[in-house]
DNA sequence: CAATATATGCTCAATTTAAGTATAAGTATC
DNA sequence: GATACTTATACTTAAATTGAGCATATATTG
């Protein structure tokens, strides 16, 4: 077995840091993108390099970077995934070295959401359509994805294949009995990815499945450059599991909120809606706002208190997040 | 804003891939290190290279070497995190291309747990003494690490930093209302490391603090190569996070086993006891195994029934894993 | 003032969880 | 082969949590 450092066929790479940066603005999730420079160019995540000379860890390098070109002040980052397959870039799959680009998560307050240059705020579900419920299972999905899916599956080569693919879309988009998961972001979007279902798979020369790439983005949300929207998954998906046993919500939400706001906030991430008297009931009980005393006026009927986050229930809860109920068909 | 690939100041660093091993054998969860060569060296992780050319994702890469090295064939691997600060390797600090190592986490099955050449398997909670609760608070937490966390708490400098402290060992350590959460493995050994209670401090070359070199082994566990301890502890308290909502814990299962078996292979790495009757009542009505027909007389009393894993459970429930209290200071 | 909007307090049944009691079916010991 | 001991498994019960809805409070709008 190798020392690890001693093994000599390691084969230099070049790495970046690349950054999906979220915000919720009124009730709207957002993500940062840099937008396309050209026509047929696509979005892409920001991203920067990683400097070993100057960048003592991974995470200060990726704070640098984004707060010298965007002026935002990152608050909550968590490294996501590191990714490295070979047909991340469609454009370079031989020769030359590997790019490797470690992705990390990272949340701003909406009130410092400013739009940097040549970036811009895009809705998270002009991406993932199919996984906004907050209004009952969205349309696109029952119309449209549902019956294409089920013909991928019908397209099975044998018996075998065709059994692996129920299972796989019964899973993910949870046609079986245990319902939709909100959380299986990155499953879902791998399996519309094999399945022709999205813009990326034709550009990326794989065969294509039952789809009509004339107006991909209208049918299956706006593709991205490279695998970002892949990236762009595997945050999402890791965002809505850590709100349930992390407070990471409040790093997106003002100082003050009323609850409604809070609750706008945990829905857009979530993508389901939630129960109004029990989710308020929950925070409180959880302990993780106080009330300020303050009242907004704003809300168009009674006024509404104002909150504050409560730092201290992190010492008295083991797991303090916001506890929704999973996987419920709502319709 | 960079376009990510064109920005030309990347520089390149060395990749390779290290894996955390586990499996759990007769009731005590077990990694896989390379054992010491020489005297005064530390066991360390099985690593690899990462070879762009050959290696289309860097999941195969990493199952071929460890198949390679040691014969054994990984069923569930999962990326971990990407380590890449400047000080894990103490003995390198300056000059040369950094190194970045991807962590993987794999579990294999006991029964094909045998020893391959050059490694061994290492009980985890020889390493992380303070870890293991199945019979209730472990002792050298309660007398030795407690009163040196407490006195590490007062050694602040100011009165403010004397609260982060305070606040930081509450959470990682349950000293507060919230109890102890088993999950926050690094937050806890990320502690003990800063305090300078476990050996790789020293070696490090930070400030020691309250702490005797000479016999660290037998006080705060067994230190490891580099920071190669701090990777084990990001992987088990992954493994702990995921068995409550995957069923993972199967991947180191025989085909058939007694429910005994299996709690004690989920307290193993839950490092937590659980309540036997509550226990079967749960996998039972959550679907999780079947039973065989078949009896194993192996246990000494009456004959407990074999069971199996139920794949079906993954198209019925939208989380399933073994549900277990959170955070009970059972004593 | 009526209509309407949001905020907030409270009830109640269903479900889940935690903990314990009781019984079954073997092995070991004398 | 009676007795003690071990493990397996079924069942009971109280407490806590959850899901859903009803009722009331306090504002704005016309």
């Amino acid at each position: 077995m190798n020392k690890d450092q001693s093994s000599g066929s390691n084969q230099a790479v070049l790495l970046d840091l690349g950054a999906v940066i979220a915000t919720v603005t009124v009730d709207e999730p957002r993500v940062l993108l840099v937008g396309p420079e050209e026509l047929n160019s696509r979005p892409r995540l920001p991203s920067g390099p990683f400097d070993p000379d100057s960048d003592r860890t991974m995470e200060e390098g990726l704070r640098r970077w984004v707060t010298d070109q965007t002026g935002l002040n990152l608050g909550f980052v968590e490294q996501l995934y590191t990714f490295g397959d070979r047909f991340r870039d469609p454009d370079a799959r031989a020769g030359g070295p590997r790019s490797i680009s470690v992705g990390y998560v990272a949340l701003v307050r909406q009130s410092a959401a400013k739009r940097p240059a040549g970036s811009d705020w895009f809705d998270w579900y002009r991406l993932f359509p199919w996984e906004d419920w907050r209004n009952g299972i969205p349309a696109m999905l029952e119309n449209l994805l549902q019956p294409k899916i089920l013909s991928w599956i019908d397209g099975g080569e044998s018996s075998k294949a065709r059994k692996g693919r129920q299972e796989r879309a019964d899973v993910a988009f949870g046609f079986s009995d245990a319902g939709w998961d909100a959380d299986r972001v990155l499953e879902r979007y791998e399996l519309l990815y094999e399945a022709g279902l999205v813009a990326e798979t034709v550009t990326d020369g794989r065969i294509k499945t039952g789809f009509d790439q004339s107006d991909a983005h209208t049918l299956t949300g706006l593709p991205l450059h490279q695998d970002h929207r892949r990236i762009l998954a595997t945050a999402l998906g890791r965002l809505r599991g850590k709100i349930r046993y992390r407070p990471v919500i409040f790093e997106v939400m003002p100082a003050d909120f009323t609850l409604l706001q809070l609750q706008r906030a945990v829905e857009g991430l979530a993508g389901a809606p939630l129960h109004k008297q029990n989710f308020r009931r929950l925070v409180a009980a959880e302990g993780l706002v106080e009330p300020t005393g303050q009242f907004s006026s704003e809300t168009g009927g009674r006024p509404a208190e104002l909150f504050r986050f409560r730092p201290g229930v992190v010492r008295e809860r083991p797991a303090p997040g916001v506890r929704m109920p999973r996987g419920k068909r709502t319709k």
